[in-house]
DNA sequence: CAGCATCCCTTCCGATACTG
DNA sequence: CAGTATCGGAAGGGATGCTG
């Protein structure tokens, strides 16, 4: 499992920054559920196409001990977990949001296919 | 080494601006350059407190090859070689910018320590 | 000065099967 | 439904030594 951000020692603000958002899922995960406010796992797992059932709750794991996202748990049979994001989440909401503007036109100016659609919104 | 961004299809496109942006490494390099305008291998070397020589050379190739920078020869005895942000390199500072600034925000109200300096800025 | 080459270890990640 | 457990491979990264 990834070193814990509090367990690491930063350089500087950008290298602390990046290593909070870093890995290959997470700018997704933070998207998605600020596009869609609040996700079950399913529907999550669903949402991110390439990822597995490991990978996908170690991510929201990291997330959550990171105050990134919120998990809400249901105690009800079948069981239900809701994520959403938490305030300091939402604060990355632009960043991501921008960052993605960009990748979109340095997408369209390339030729670039991609696998899901434009947007990177999955209606389920 | 890692795969070239062309070479594997992105999901959406958040999922492709974080591939060229992610690794560990990029962020601050980008952001000293930009700082800096211009630097040498060994200036980045200092700049970049804890990259060995591969790491640093094989993320400026990446980088290159990604068009985010540009390398200039001087063939010369001693040699130099210099790096700077291209155009499409530049258009990325503005979010680095903006995550540094969220950053030093998250460590100060944390109160986390670094090993660097605030802004993130070596003086040689 | 600005690197390349080699070895090796750790971390990340995927596949598959199973459970309260 | 929302996960866990285990195995194994691939990628990322460090240490050291050498070179045009």
């Amino acid at each position: 499992m990834q070193a814990k951000i509090q367990d690491v020692q930063p350089i500087c603000a950008v290298d602390y920054a990046f290593r909070r958002i870093g890995g290959k899922y997470k700018g997704r995960l933070l998207w998605y559920l600020h596009n869609h406010q609040v996700l079950r796992y399913g529907e999550l797992r669903r949402s991110i196409v390439d990822i597995t059932p490991k990978m996908l709750t170690q991510t929201l794991r990291e997330l959550e001990e990171d105050g990134l996202i919120h998990r809400e748990v249901y105690h009800e049979v079948p069981p239900k977990v809701e994520y959403r994001l938490t305030t300091v989440g939402q604060e990355l909401v632009p960043f991501i949001e921008h960052l993605r503007d960009w990748g979109m036109q340095q997408m369209r100016k390339e030729n670039i296919p991609m696998i899901g659609d434009t947007n990177c919104i999955t209606n389920d």
